[in-house]
DNA sequence: GGCGTTTTGGGCCGGGCGACCCATAGGTCC
DNA sequence: GGACCTATGGGTCGCCCGGCCCAAAACGCC
C-alpha cells in the first residue's frame, strides 16, 4: 500500500484526486492540504511514502514547499499546464515526477508507483478522469469562478455553520468581511441567502476537506 | 421490465423503496405518490403492471384508494404491522399480496414479481434491507419526528425555495403558518435557522418526489 | 511598475427572520 | 368524552441578514 498525500488549493479538484487515488487498490491517500504551510504541517504528522503537489499555491507555493521539506519522500509535482520551463523548475526543486492535470487516472497512478519504486521522471500524463468528475463544478458559470476564500466560506456554509459570527470566528475575520465574500458568492451562484447559497454547495460537492 | 407505482406517506421510506426497487434489473418505479388522492391521479398518468401501496396514507388510505381505482392492476399491500387482521382486510380490498415493512428486499422483489404474474397472496417477508437504508433518518432523534407537512417543507427548502413567502405560495398556507412549521423544524433538528435545516435535510435525504 | 483581482474592512438602512406569546379546527387514541 | 397532536393562523419584538455605497492593503500578471 503506497501511502500518499496531495496537495492542491483547488480543493474541487483535490477532493476529485484524494477519491480518484483511493479507487486504486494499492495507493492510499492518508492527508491532505491546500496551501504550502499546511502542507508542511501534514508533511510532520503524517510523513506519505509519495508526496503530490500542486505548483501554484497560496502561502507557499508547491515548488517552494518541497525545498523547505528537504525532499524527504519522492515527490509528484502536478501542473495546469504541461510546459516545458515548469517542467524543469519542478526537476530542480527536487521533484521526481511532473503532470499536467489533462491526462488519464492510470497515467496518475503510474506516476505514483513509478515515484515510489525510485523512479526518476515520470514525465506528462495524468488526471484527466478526474477533471471530468470536475467538470461539473466548471460547468456551473459561476461556481468556477468562485475564489479561494469564497469557497472556503461556502463550505463551512455547507457544513453547517449559519451565522455571520461564527463564520467570521472560524475564519479569523471580521463579520462584516464574511458578509462581503456572502454578497460575492450569491451573485456567483445566483442565490440570494444563506439556505440557497448551502444547498447550492452541496450540489457542486463542496465538502469540508 | 415490470413497471411499479409505490404510494407510501413515508417519504423517506417511500425513497428507500423508488432506490431498492430500481436496483433490481427487471423492475422499474415508474411513479410514487405520497396519498391516497396523488395515488388516483399517478395511477391515471402512468399506470404501472404492479402497484405497491401503504395501508395509511392521509387523505385516502391505502385499501380505500386501491377500491376506489377498483384494481386495474395487480396490488401488493405493504404495512407496518403484520397483523393477520390487516391481511384479511388488505385481501377484502382486492390486494394479491401483503408485506410486512421489516423483512429482507429480495422478499419485496419476489412479491412484486409473483403479483406481476398473477399469484394471489404472497404473505409475509418484505423491506428489512429498506428499513436498514432509512435507519440513518431514524437515528436522528428528530427526523423521525418530523411531521408530514414538516417534512413537505423541509424538502421544498431542501429544493432551493428558501423564504417564506415562496414556500407559503408553494404550499398554499400563509406565511405564519410556513414559520410556525419551521420553527418546530428547528427544534426537532436542533438547528437554529434555515441555512442549517437545509443542510440537515439534504444529510437526511431529503429530495423532492 | 502599473493594473486587475482578492481579501480585508467600514457604514447605513430596510426588511425578513427567529423567538415567544397566543387561538381554533380537525384528527387520533384510549 | 377527553387528552393529545397536527395544521392552520395571528401578533409583537429585537436582531440579523442582505443590498448598496465605499476604501485600502496584498498579490499576481503582463
Amino acid at each position: 500500500m503506497i501511502r500518499v498525500v496531495i496537495a492542491d488549493d483547488h480543493r474541487l479538484l483535490l477532493e476529485g484526486l484524494v477519491e480518484a487515488l483511493n479507487a486504486v487498490p494499492d495507493i492510499e491517500v492518508i492527508g491532505r492540504a491546500t496551501d504550502g504551510v499546511e502542507l508542511i504541517e501534514t508533511m510532520r504528522t503524517a510523513p506519505p511514502d509519495v508526496l503530490l503537489v500542486d505548483v501554484d499555491m497560496p502561502r507557499l507555493d508547491g515548488l517552494a514547499a518541497i525545498r523547505e521539506l528537504g525532499n524527504p519522500v519522492p515527490t509528484v509535482v502536478v501542473s495546469m499546464h504541461a510546459e516545458t520551463e515548469h517542467r524543469a523548475r519542478a526537476e530542480r526543486a527536487g521533484a521526481v515526477g511532473f503532470l499536467s492535470k489533462s491526462a488519464p487516472l492510470p497515467d496518475l497512478a503510474a506516476a505514483v508507483r513509478a515515484a515510489h519504486a525510485g523512479d526518476r521522471f515520470v514525465a506528462a500524463a495524468a488526471v484527466d478522469a478526474v477533471l471530468a468528475q470536475h467538470r461539473q463544478a466548471q460547468l456551473d458559470p459561476g461556481a468556477a469562478s468562485l475564489t479561494r476564500r469564497e469557497r472556503e466560506l461556502l463550505t463551512l456554509l455547507a457544513g453547517g455553520l449559519s451565522t455571520t459570527e461564527e463564520l467570521a470566528d472560524r475564519m479569523y475575520i471580521s463579520h462584516k468581511t464574511v458578509k462581503n465574500h456572502l454578497a460575492n458568492i450569491y451573485d456567483k451562484l445566483g442565490v440570494k441567502d444563506r439556505a440557497q447559497a448551502a444547498v447550492e454547495a452541496i450540489r457542486l460537492g463542496l465538502k469540508p476537506g
